[in-house]
DNA sequence: CAGAAGTTGCG
DNA sequence: GCAACTTCT
């Protein structure tokens, strides 16, 4: 035991500075580091083109920075990340595995089994907080629950008794556990056809925790000081350019954290207003990467389904045309084309732009938003699960605290506003190049004159509008309406207990997800919780339905306004304790039980068992020895909200529509349905 | 000119 | 949904 070596099994934390797991397995000694690629374990959210682009090079360069330390990575191709530890720590006997936590669902669950199995075995497991300021356990109202609002999460973050931990320094050098039996396999990130495309990529980013590290110093002594002026515009190069550097855990979010406080402080003493106000915007941004992170914790589903239950009513479009078109950039609306075609182009794509084309998406083609965010996914540079699920929610309006949803921004408008003389349009949409910019945002409404000497012929080389906006006002009034009404048809029946006739209902609701739509990829059912999805590489563009139809989706939606009963995070000691009690629990000592196959289809937050010793932490920022797991649904999984009608605080929301209070049994609708 | 009506930003 | 602001009448 003595002489085992640690593990560190590196995940979305591809750094060696402020790297507890990394520090702790250098504190213990030999360290073996270790990286797995089981992309078939994220399901439908296996990465995209550029995502894994950016993965190959930021493994590269973590490889080479430990190897100048001491040890390589030790890379493992596998479909079971745990199993494929369990092999790793055969074959070079190590007896302790140190990890950093994530949030999204599917690794919560992962890392649950991983803590489990690994623990069964005898091999003490650790993990630790990386990826935030402050654990989403740690943050709660003052009645203990967990908020949902933003502004009120995150002013309460701002102001906690204690600070984010500060970053820690790069070990100096580390000692090798014994690889000779435990050969790296070759990773394969990109296909054949892949590669022309991705060899731009090199051009305008450099991923790998030393250039986030750079690209972060960039930051905050340039553009920081004028964020706040800059960063309506569409299309300058004054944002940060590290969220794709974050998601990968290239920098810590507590070092950028740090350093821009410490400008914050200078400039405060200078009376700099505007660098003020743009520190503070700018802490916004990491605050909703940190909020992102906090609802997938506490709301596991909050990628594929709205957090407000009405929204489950509301009819969505289901047309691929539309949808094709939005990717395509031909949509007739030039802020709207100029931005799907920049992203299409390079992975990337401005957040205002990415608000423009994402609420055109829902609101002018009442596409369901889970498309969308689909697309994102498969696109983006910085793809990343929790916070493209916030940004999406935001935007469709399922958040207590997001955007109205019976407003339609105009893009012509915007277009004006974040692109006031059509430069961005021009560069990606060179067949209007020509065109004046009195007419670019507008070009249907140019003199024929013009148009033609400007070389464009609409509905030939550039679309009239696919979609009035005036139209899609209407239609959207109408949507509106047929939402509350079948909304308020099944809560009568709940009320009444009869279900019947409600079958119809959820089947024009979108949520109820098309299945008589035809979508181009093989699709099958969801089994075990973990949905293999047959991708087909020839048009990554269009979602899976594998993606839409889950089983899941039959059930229940989680309405933020059960946010502290529901499937909330708990940290429960006992499986079947009262749920807030048991959060508290973490602070009364550990007990190590891990309930496994208990059928608490909640996230709980176990203590962790290689942590007994440190249990009796009093102060939560001890939770270091906590992780945060999830377990999988179950066919239980809706029993939990059937019952549920104790009384809910009110939250805001709930004060603004009464009518989406109760609670939704999605469960007796899709058996008698 | 006051007040209504509409718009915009909000995370 | 609301506050702040602009435009309309």
């Amino acid at each position: 035991m003595s002489g085992g070596c640690s593990i560190v099994w590196f995940r979305r934390d591809l750094r060696i500075e402020d790297n507890p797991a990394l520090a702790a397995g250098v504190r213990a000694g030999a360290v073996v580091a270790v990286f797995i690629w089981a992309p078939e374990e994220e399901g439908h959210y296996y990465p995209g083109r550029v995502s894994r682009w950016w993965l190959k090079q930021s493994l590269a360069h973590l490889d080479s920075s430990l190897r100048s330390l001491g040890t390589p990575l030790v890379t493992k191709r596998s479909t079971d990340s745990v199993s494929t530890l369990l092999e790793v720590v055969k074959s070079t006997g190590a007896t302790h595995i140190f990890f950093n936590h994530l949030y999204d669902p599917l690794s919560l669950v992962r890392d649950h089994r991983a803590k489990e199995i690994l623990t069964a075995q005898g091999i003490a497991v650790r993990s630790f907080n990386a990826d935030l300021l402050y654990e989403p356990w740690d943050v709660n109202d003052a009645q203990g629950r967990p908020f949902t609002t933003f502004a009120a999460f995150w002013e309460t973050c701002l102001s906690m008794p204690y600070d984010p931990e500060a970053p820690l320094l790069p070990p100096k050098r580390i000692i090798s556990g014994d690889i000779s039996r435990c050969p790296s396999d070759l990773l394969i990130f990109e296909d054949e056809s892949e590669k022309g495309s991705n060899a731009l990529l090199a051009r305008a980013w450099s991923p790998g925790w030393s250039n986030a590290d750079k690209a972060l110093t960039t930051f905050i002594n340039g553009p920081l000081i004028e964020y706040s002026k800059n960063r309506r515009k569409a299309d300058s190069a004054t944002t940060s350019f590290l969220s794709p550097h974050l998601h990968f855990g290239e920098v810590s979010v507590r070092k950028v954290f740090h350093l821009v406080r410490i400008k914050q402080v200078l400039w405060a003493n200078e009376g700099n207003k505007a660098g003020e106000e743009s520190v503070n915007l700018f802490l916004k941004s990491i605050g909703l990467r940190e909020y992102s992170r906090y609802m997938s914790f506490n709301h596991p589903y909050s990628h594929e389904r709205p957090l407000l239950g009405h929204l489950k009513f509301f009819p969505w479009v289901v047309d691929e045309g539309y949808f094709k078109a939005w990717r395509q950039g031909r949509t007739g609306y030039p802020l709207v084309d100029a931005g799907m075609r920049e992203l299409w182009a390079t992975g990337w794509l401005h957040d205002r732009i990415r608000v423009v084309v994402s609420s055109f998406f829902v609101k002018v083609l009442q596409l369901p938003w889970r498309w969308g965010m689909k697309y994102f996914w498969d696109t983006l540079l910085d793809a990343d699960l929790e916070s493209d699920a916030l940004g999406w929610q935001y935007i469709s309006g399922t958040l207590p605290d997001g955007r109205a949803f019976d407003r339609i921004d105009n893009p012509q408008f915007e277009g004006y506003k974040f692109d006031p003389h059509g430069e961005y349009v021009r560069r990606w949409l060179p067949e209007l190049a020509r065109l004046p910019t009195e007419w670019i945002h507008h070009p249907w409404n140019a003199p024929e004159s013009l148009l033609q000497a400007a070389g464009i012929e609409l509905g030939s080389n550039y679309p009239l509008p696919i979609v009035g906006i005036d139209a899609a006002k209407v239609r959207l009034q109408e949507a509106l309406s047929e939402m509350w009404q079948q909304e308020a048809a099944f809560r009568a029946a709940i009320e009444n207990g009869t279900e019947e006739g409600l079958g119809d209902s959820s089947e024009s609701a979108p949520f109820a997800f098309p299945q008589d739509m035809q979508m181009e990829e093989t699709h099958e059912l969801v089994r075990n919780n973990l949905p293999t999805t047959i991708r087909r590489y020839e048009d990554q563009m269009v979602p899976s339905i594998t993606s839409l139809l889950r089983v899941e989706d039959q059930e229940t939606s989680s309405d933020i306004q059960n946010v502290a009963e529901d499937s909330r995070g708990v940290v429960p000691r006992n499986v079947n304790v009262n749920q807030e009690q048991s959060r508290y629990a973490l602070n009364q000592g550990a007990a190590q039980t891990i309930h496994g196959n208990n059928n608490l289809p909640h996230f709980s937050v176990v203590s962790d068992p290689g942590n007994v010793e440190d249990s009796t932490a009093e102060s939560s920022s001890s939770s270091r020895g906590i992780v945060p797991v999830w377990s999988p649904p179950t066919a239980s999984y809706s029993d939990q909200f059937a019952g549920d009608e104790n009384g809910i605080g009110t939250s805001s929301y709930l004060q603004r529509h009464p009518q989406s209070h109760q609670i939704m049994n999605w469960r007796r609708l899709s058996q008698n349905g």
